[in-house]
DNA sequence: CTGGGGAAGGGGCCC
DNA sequence: CGGGCCCCTTCCCCA
C-alpha cells in the first residue's frame, strides 16, 4: 500500500488528551512498554500443534518470537519474569497455571467465553463495538494467520528467498509468517507485531499490533473525540476521520472521475463510482 | 446508489 | 534501533 505525502507536522500539535485513557490504564495495570493492559499471553495448546499442511503460525516459532521479544512484551511484566527464562514461551502456557489479569478476566466473563480459550494469537473472535462477533470482516492479521498458504520447508523457503533477493540476501529480512520482505530488521519487527498483536484491550479483549492503535480503539469505549471540526459541531476520535470529514466542507473535492469529471471527497467513493457502472461517461 | 461516519491496518518519518 | 506519531487507505455500516 503506497504511503505518499507523509508530511510531518509540528510536534506541538500532537497533544491529544489521553487523560482519561491514562486513568484507565492505571486501573488495570499497564505495560510500561506499550501502555496496553498487562495480561499474560496464552499460547494455543501445543498438544494440538499445527498440522503439516497448515500455514506457519506465530506460536510455531517460539525461537523467533523469543528473538524479537515482541509478543512477550506485555506478559513478561505480568509474569514478573526477567532474564532468559522470561522468553520461555512455555512459561506463558495457561496449563502452567498462569492467571489472567482481573480486568481481562472480567472482560472475558462478561463476554461469556469459555475459560482458557486460546487467547492472544487468535484472539479476539472479531468483536464489534457492541461485543458481538462481526463475521463479515477479517482483521488483517487474522487474514494473514488464517489465509491458506502452503507450508514451506525451511530449506526450500531459504532457497526461494535467495532467488528473490539474490543481490541483497544479507539485507533482506523476511517475515516467517507471511513471507513479506523488509529492508531493515526494525521494519520487520514492526511488521511482526501485526501477526503477534501484543496490545490487548482490557475492556473487550481485542488485540492490536501497536499501542496507539489500542489507544484509538479505547476511544470507542470512552467516547472521547479529541478532534473537532472547525466548521461544524462534529468531533472525531480519529484524526484521519476528521480529515475525511473536512473534505465534505470543501467545495473542491479531492478525487475526480476521469470519465465524467465528477468529484468525490474520498477515494473509496470515487472507486465505488467507477466500479458501479453508473458513470454516464464524458 | 450515494455520501458520509466509524473503526482499523500498516508503512514511513522523526526523535 | 525502538517508540511514538504521522499519514493514507480500506472496510463496514447506515441514512
Amino acid at each position: 500500500m503506497p504511503r505518499s505525502f507523509l508530511v510531518k507536522t509540528h510536534s506541538s500539535h500532537r497533544v491529544p488528551n489521553y487523560g482519561q485513557l491514562e486513568t484507565q490504564r492505571d486501573i488495570s495495570g499497564a505495560c510500561s512498554a506499550c501502555g496496553g493492559p498487562v495480561v499474560p499471553l496464552i499460547f494455543p495448546d501445543k498438544v494440538a500443534p499445527s498440522s503439516p499442511g497448515d500455514p506457519p503460525q506465530p506460536w510455531d516459532h517460539a525461537s523467533v518470537i523469543a528473538h524479537t521479544s515482541l509478543p512477550l512484551l506485555c506478559n513478561e511484566e505480568a509474569l514478573g519474569a526477567s532474564g532468559p527464562e522470561a522468553l520461555d514461551v512455555s512459561r506463558a502456557d495457561p496449563r502452567a497455571g498462569r492467571a489472567l489479569s482481573a480486568p481481562l478476566r472480567d472482560s472475558l466473563n462478561h463476554l461469556n467465553l469459555p475459560p482458557l480459550l486460546a487467547l492472544p494469537m487468535r484472539w479476539p473472535p472479531l468483536l464489534g463495538t457492541d461485543g458481538a462477533q462481526t463475521p463479515g470482516r477479517l482483521l488483517g492479521a487474522e487474514q494473514a494467520l488464517h489465509g491458506h498458504r502452503p507450508a514451506h520447508a525451511p530449506a526450500r523457503l531459504a532457497r526461494r528467498r535467495q532467488l528473490r533477493c539474490p543481490l541483497q540476501a544479507q539485507r533482506c529480512f523476511t517475515c516467517q509468517f507471511c513471507d513479506k520482505e523488509y529492508g531493515s530488521l526494525g521494519a520487520l519487527k514492526m511488521h511482526i507485531r501485526t501477526h503477534t498483536l501484543p496490545c490487548l484491550c482490557a475492556v473487550c479483549g481485542k488485540a492490536f499490533s501497536r499501542p496507539w492503535l489500542l489507544q484509538g480503539h479505547l476511544r470507542t469505549h470512552t467516547g472521547e473525540k479529541p478532534y473537532a471540526c472547525p466548521h461544524c459541531s462534529r468531533a472525531f476520535a480519529d484524526r484521519s476521520n476528521l480529515r475525511a470529514h473536512l473534505q465534505t466542507h470543501s467545495d473542491t473535492k479531492k478525487y475526480q472521475c476521469k470519465r465524467c469529471a465528477k468529484t468525490f471527497s474520498r477515494m473509496a467513493l470515487l472507486a465505488r463510482h467507477e466500479e458501479s457502472g453508473g458513470c454516464p461517461g464524458p
